[in-house]
DNA sequence: GCCCAGGAGCCCG
DNA sequence: CGGGCTCATGGG
């Protein structure tokens, strides 16, 4: 017995509520207040984003976000407020060099410069005007096309930014559902992400929430070495040998973020 | 000091 | 295809 992915949903959202995702920055019209949130920006509110520059913040932080904690993550995303940078022109008119010294906080800095860049430089001919009215298949190899846009930032993108029904898997997801016994250790990204499009209703809105709460449980219960005592799915979470390692050795992490 | 964070690309068998 | 390596800051 094992719980179903739709168990699973239900299960968070009671514990954790509403996310609010994603965290945008509050820069509002002419009078910005750069002030980051962490979490909670707008929970239960899905009409965000609703402006261009909201949009392009979202897919900046994507990248932003890469193997980063969102803490540093936001702190690059701010410079760039600041400097109105949150704007495909004024990117584009950037050097990848300075642009590298202000999203520095977020590490990897040169190659993230590098991929807001090309980012910039797509958007510039590619509108997110034009793109909100286009398919998931039309925009998705478009992205992916992008250097510095894999498939967890795509779909990132496509969900929060663009808010198209795609579901965004990230290391996480994968630990989770190994944990839970729903799949393979092995498996891909796309059979994953096939794994919730089959059994989780096709909407932006559930696939929004469930992704953020997938991240508030993994970050603060389903840890490298999980607090099960605690966790909202404890009951019929599989005890595979491989889902608690009793120490974070190497052997033991390695397989398990296999 | 060590570990890790909402990855991605490249290289190599 | 897949493992291994590289990129890098800041917080716990």
């Amino acid at each position: 017995m094992t719980l179903s992915l739709v168990e699973i949903y239900k299960s968070l959202l009671k514990r954790y509520g509403p996310q609010g995702w994603w965290p945008l920055i509050a820069h509002a019209g002419t009078n910005p207040t750069l002030r980051g949130r962490l979490t909670g920006y707008h929970p239960g509110n899905f009409e965000l984003p609703n402006t261009e520059k909201q949009m392009l913040e979202i897919m900046l932080g994507g990248i932003l976000a890469q193997n980063t904690s969102w803490v540093n993550a936001e702190k690059a995303l701010l410079q760039l407020a600041q400097n109105d940078l949150i704007d495909i022109q004024n990117l584009i008119d950037t050097s990848v060099e300075q642009l590298a010294q202000l999203v520095r906080s977020s590490g990897y800095y040169n190659q993230k410069a590098a991929r807001i860049h090309n980012l910039a430089r797509y958007l510039e001919s590619h509108p997110i005007r034009s793109l909100l009215s286009r398919t998931i298949a039309q925009v998705r190899p478009e992205l992916r096309a992008i250097k510095g846009v894999g498939n967890e930032t795509c779909d990132s993108i496509l969900l929060y930014a663009l808010k198209k029904p795609i579901f965004v898997v990230d290391a996480y997801t994968k630990k989770l559902l190994v944990r839970n016994g729903l799949i393979s250790a092995i498996s891909t990204y796309e059979e994953i992400q096939t794994l919730f499009h089959r059994e989780i209703p096709q909407s932006v809105e559930i696939y929004n929430e469930f992704h953020a709460l997938i991240v508030q449980h993994c970050v603060h219960c389903c840890l490298k070495v999980p607090l099960c005592d605690s966790c909202p799915l404890k009951e019929l979470c599989q005890k595979l040998p491989f889902s608690a390692p009793k120490r974070g050795t190497k052997r033991s992490i390695k397989k398990d973020q296999r």
